[in-house]
DNA sequence: TTGCATCTACGAACCTCTTCGTATATACCC
DNA sequence: GGGTATATACGAAGAGGTTCGTAGATGCAA
């Protein structure tokens, strides 16, 4: 009963995905100016219809213009990408994962701390 | 000059990838076998050639079985897949993939410990 | 040498994803 | 109403990835 399982988006879709969580309910149009190698109209158009069948996103048609939404939060879809790229590339251990993005970039102090705060948590926690 | 680019592998070559990473050079049949899903040897055969037409596997022809091995490191393939997804999914912010792939699982009291080991390091080295 | 097992090479079929042209409906303005 | 702008729907083409059948080469054993 909890979610349905989504499918995993593909990159475009994911593109687009993100202007909905930055943006919220939007149209087409919207999506499309605020893509900015996006494709055409008609592109952008097609694939949130296919968006629309695979329940990635749900569409209002109450205006003209339809309006979209993500189905999924960008948390929920952020944890489905990593938990596949752990299982993928990580053989399945997400403290490699993370060591591995740590070690790629520099990271602000606010992060280490908020990090630190994580790690803290999780060891008070077995 | 340094290394060349190579090309994101897809979802089966990461798996072939896998088993050369793990085994160390292989031949298409030992690959064939350890893969569990991987298909028919004739797949095999054909996505392992594609692969190094691709440059991800480098081959050995000097055995009437050729013998296969990974270009890229583990390791380096593992920091081309994080950055793509740090960008395509985390704003650009390794931290806050890092931080999703904490919460998803348990980790173990090791790995917590290398993890603060990474992060004292990070804090020192600014 | 003949036959069998094993290997590579190649091409075709199929699927998904992406892209776009075109057709059609709808609102709005004069 | 007529024309224009803007929507959706649909189909088709192309690119990339996956799968496999079949053909041809090679080594080996009897």
């Amino acid at each position: 009963m909890g979610e349905p399982k989504l499918p995993k988006p593909t990159e475009s879709e994911l593109g687009i995905l993100r202007v909905l969580w930055a943006r919220g309910p939007s149209t087409v149009r919207e999506v499309h100016e605020a893509l900015a190698d996006g494709g055409g109209y008609t592109t952008v158009l097609k694939l949130m219809q296919i968006m629309t069948d695979k329940g990635l996103v749900v569409r209002d048609e109450s205006q003209r213009a339809h309006v979209y939404s993500a189905r999924a939060s960008e948390q929920r879809t952020q944890r489905q990408l990593v938990t596949d790229l752990v299982e993928r590339a990580f053989g399945g251990s997400p403290a490699r994962l993370a060591m591995q993005a740590l070690s790629t970039k520099r990271t602000s102090p606010e992060e280490l701390a908020e990090l630190r705060k994580l790690l803290d948590a999780m060891e008070g926690e077995p």
